[in-house]
DNA sequence: AAACTGTACTATGTGTAGTAGTACAGTAAA
DNA sequence: TTTACTGTACTACTACACATAGTACAGTTT
């Protein structure tokens, strides 16, 4: 039987993200990293529970949801694994995502001081340690 | 007694963010591109919550934010003034807020289409339409 | 059979958001 | 002085989101 994944996530008390939303996301960027790549099993929604000390409902809460994003896919019995990656969303769509995080980026960050040149370089390399950004020019 | 100024926001049904929030975060980037300069009267929390067909009270909780925020004041019997900037955050909380924001940014991104190259290059753009951001080289 | 796994449900409590309404204080104009 | 604007603040209510606790069922493997 497959190993279950290590998954370095944790809750941040006072974060203003709901917990199952803290999750979704740190697990995102987990797999968007590398760090779960496809078809490596994530821990079961009552071991994660315990790993963080939190309800396993709420755990099963962002499960559910990373596998209707269809980047996990669950099987019954058995676990949750990394799905492949598929085309979900059609152009416009992407389009009107993207526009919207830049917006509300920008929004972020009006008001505070920094290098026009570092920030956009501080981007590129994050953006630069998604694994599938990694082979682009 | 000066003119009120007009206001370009609008509520956008189905946006996940609060009414409130909404409205902050449209004032936010009025006063940020220069939309909304120093002086100007904004119109009154009756006016406003008129304009966009709310109450009148999460309109007096946005507008509350914005005066903690530091970017309106208010004079009682007399109106919200968009006031003068001031820097209100130290060096390491503007370092916390601006890695916070892009962490948040890369993860929305993360699962896009996109051109590297293209993206930078639109951030830079909506960057330069920030007023205080124009000078800069 | 036991022990793991996911899935789904009810119930409860807390906090947030928004509305509706009301009332008070400050200011300017008539 | 009155009127009509302004901001500020409060109570009360409803609805929703979030998280927990608990329970139970079905699938799979050992």
């Amino acid at each position: 039987m497959a190993k279950t994944a290590v998954v370095n996530i944790n809750i941040v008390t006072g974060d203003p993200r709901p917990i199952f939303r803290q999750i979704v996301e740190g697990l995102r960027m987990e797999i968007a990293c590398g760090n779960l790549p496809v078809g490596a099993k994530l821990p079961s929604v009552r071991g994660l529970a315990m790993q963080l000390t939190i309800n396993a409902n709420t755990v099963a809460k962002a499960y559910s949801e990373l596998t209707t994003q269809g980047l996990l896919e669950a099987r019954q019995g058995l676990g949750l694994f990394v799905a492949q990656p598929k085309q979900r969303l059609n152009q416009d769509e992407q389009e009107k995502q993207l526009g919207s995080a830049i917006e509300k980026f920008v929004n972020d960050i009006a008001y505070l001081d920094f290098d026009k040149k570092d920030l956009l370089n501080r981007i590129e390399e994050s953006i630069s340690k998604l694994s599938h950004k990694r082979d682009e020019d």
